[in-house]
DNA sequence: TACCCTTTGAAGGTA
DNA sequence: TACCTTCAAAGGGTA
């Protein structure tokens, strides 16, 4: 998330620790170093002093180890601290009905009328309701959905290993208006009810609040994505005498959030339905995004995740990996790991054709010269300027990464880079894509997928690395000849070629994939 | 029917 | 610490 923490107002490299909203402790003390997240988020924060005080907490990653660590002995700093927390929120943020549903419960200021950012404004507002969701499912990362009556046997399923257990609600009193300490005495289970009674959702089970991120973990959640309120149908449940464990989804990212809101204006835009496509050009509109446009996302995925973290303080990312591996939960199918590690030895193989180069960006440049780095040194990632100790191009491209190719990476790089932009280009949106707005590179995409240069200096080095994740994938889909044939063409290239290629957009590469 | 694709960001694991 | 991998949403496309 360069955008918010480019260091010095330059370009989102400069600092590296810019990965702001990493963690809410983590960002507090990022947004304190970084004069960057002082001046570009000063109204951010501002806008958020309220919450600043509850949810910012000193140390929020404490927050989550202490709440995880509760189990083992909540800290009392942490239960202070929490219960400070739920007073204020008593007084704040969540008094407001007009936000009946977790998490946005959560709804920073920014996003009240009379924030700084104004609802009109604020990209973060109904989204998909074209989806028949409730007009707050846009900031509701896992769905009005969940809130579907009856999910019976809740206390039972959710008191076992994910970490769902509930006995942390002392954290939610801050969110649901409990008193400070009336949570702390309800059993785990029955710290659910705090969203229903607090939520007001006439018609629910007061046992039954499923937490929207929790899913249910047979069938696939495209299918039962509106009905995801049941975390074990109750037939289901008496059927299997252990239940399935219900499978509670990780809390959206900040780009999570902004394409559940965006998805359904691009599709009326661009009238496209692919949601590869699609998601495309929303990667290209998030970077379009201003810093203060994005912080309003990484915000709300902050709350995000800290709401996660107090509903489900033990719950790890790794749990839903684990589903996967062990096939007795999860959306992820036994087959379906087994296919993903096979993609994964496929790209270790791959990568372990790259040389790898000791040289770095980081290096070379120095700190007094991170606006050389590349994207990934930015990030403190691998290097992709030096991959095969070659010379280094242009610095001026560093943040077009994701498009740029190194200067003489190996050809599996450039099969991944070529295969990018096959895909790019060979599934373009539909004609009735409608021309970018003003202030947004080119939303449909077009011949040229660089980032337009009035952005690069923003573009987030993820897009590097990202791209490289896709192609690494398409690495392993797709068939090899057009990468041999771009390698050699690319490999027999004099460096200037390449560079040409670089200032044309890629439009080398197209064309030798089109000859 | 199940998986792929595609995006960015977060988190966890590994060396 | 750096890097890598997986997952989160979405839904048309594909085998």
């Amino acid at each position: 998330m360069p955008q918010l923490s480019s260091g010095g107002g330059d370009d989102l490299g400069a600092n590296d620790e810019m990965i702001s909203f990493k963690d809410e402790g983590e960002q507090e003390e990022k947004i304190q170093e970084n004069a960057f997240t002082e001046r570009d988020l000063a109204d951010l924060k501002s806008s958020l002093v309220n919450e600043s005080e509850i949810n910012q907490s000193p140390n929020a990653a404490a927050v989550r180890r202490g709440q995880q660590s509760e189990q083992r002995g909540f800290p009392d700093k942490h239960r202070e601290h929490l219960d400070g927390v739920s007073k204020q929120q008593d007084g704040g943020m969540y008094k407001s009905p007009a936000y009946p549903g977790y998490p946005f419960l959560m709804l920073p200021d920014p996003y009240l009328p009379n924030s700084s950012v104004s609802p009109s404004s604020n990209k973060v507002s109904v989204v998909q309701q074209s989806h028949g969701m409730h007009p707050l499912t846009s900031l509701l990362p896992y769905g009005n959905d969940h809130f579907s009556p009856s999910p019976p046997h809740l206390p039972t399923d959710m008191s076992q290993k994910t970490g769902v257990h509930r006995h942390q609600s002392q954290d939610l009193s801050g969110y649901y208006s409990l008193p400070p300490g009336g949570v702390g005495q309800i059993t785990p289970s029955m710290s659910w009810f705090p969203h229903s009674l607090m939520l007001g959702t006439s018609g629910m089970h007061p046992t039954g609040i499923p937490h929207p991120a929790i899913v249910p973990p047979t069938g696939k959640q495209d299918h039962d994505q509106y009905d995801r309120g049941m975390y074990v149908k109750p037939q289901e449940a008496k059927r299997e005498k252990e239940p399935k464990k219900p499978v509670i989804k990780k809390p959206l990212n900040a780009f999570m959030l902004y394409m559940k809101e965006m998805r359904a204006k691009v599709i009326a835009e661009c009238t496209l339905k692919e949601s590869a496509a699609i998601n495309q050009i929303l990667g290209r509109r998030w970077h379009a995004l201003t810093r203060e446009e994005q912080a309003k996302y990484y915000e709300l995925a902050r709350k995000e995740r800290q709401l996660h973290m107090q509903l489900y303080p033990t719950w790890s990312a790794r749990d839903n990996y684990e589903a996967g591996l062990s096939g007795v939960a999860g959306e992820k199918s036994k087959a379906d790991w087994g296919k993903k590690k096979r993609r994964k030895r496929e790209k270790q193989q791959d990568s372990n054709t790259d040389p790898g180069s000791p040289k770095k960006c980081r290096a070379r440049f120095g700190l007094n010269q991170q606006t050389d780095w590349c994207g990934p040194c930015r990030r403190k990632k691998k290097c992709i300027r030096y991959l095969q100790g070659g010379g280094c191009p242009s610095p001026t491209s560093s943040d077009l990464s994701a498009i740029d190719s190194p200067p003489s990476p190996s050809p599996s790089r450039h099969h991944h880079h070529h295969h990018h932009h096959r895909l790019l280009y060979q599934r373009p949106p539909s004609p009735g894509c409608s021309p970018p707005p003003p202030t947004s590179p080119p939303t449909c995409l077009s011949l040229s997928p660089h980032t337009p240069r009035s952005h690069a200096t923003r573009l987030p080095p993820e897009q590097s690395t990202a791209n490289k994740r896709g192609d690494l994938r398409q690495l392993a889909a797709k068939p090899a000849h057009t990468h041999l044939e771009l390698s050699s063409r690319q490999t027999n290239s004099s460096s200037t070629a390449l560079s040409a290629a670089k200032a044309a957009g890629l439009s080398l590469k197209v064309l030798s994939e089109t000859q």
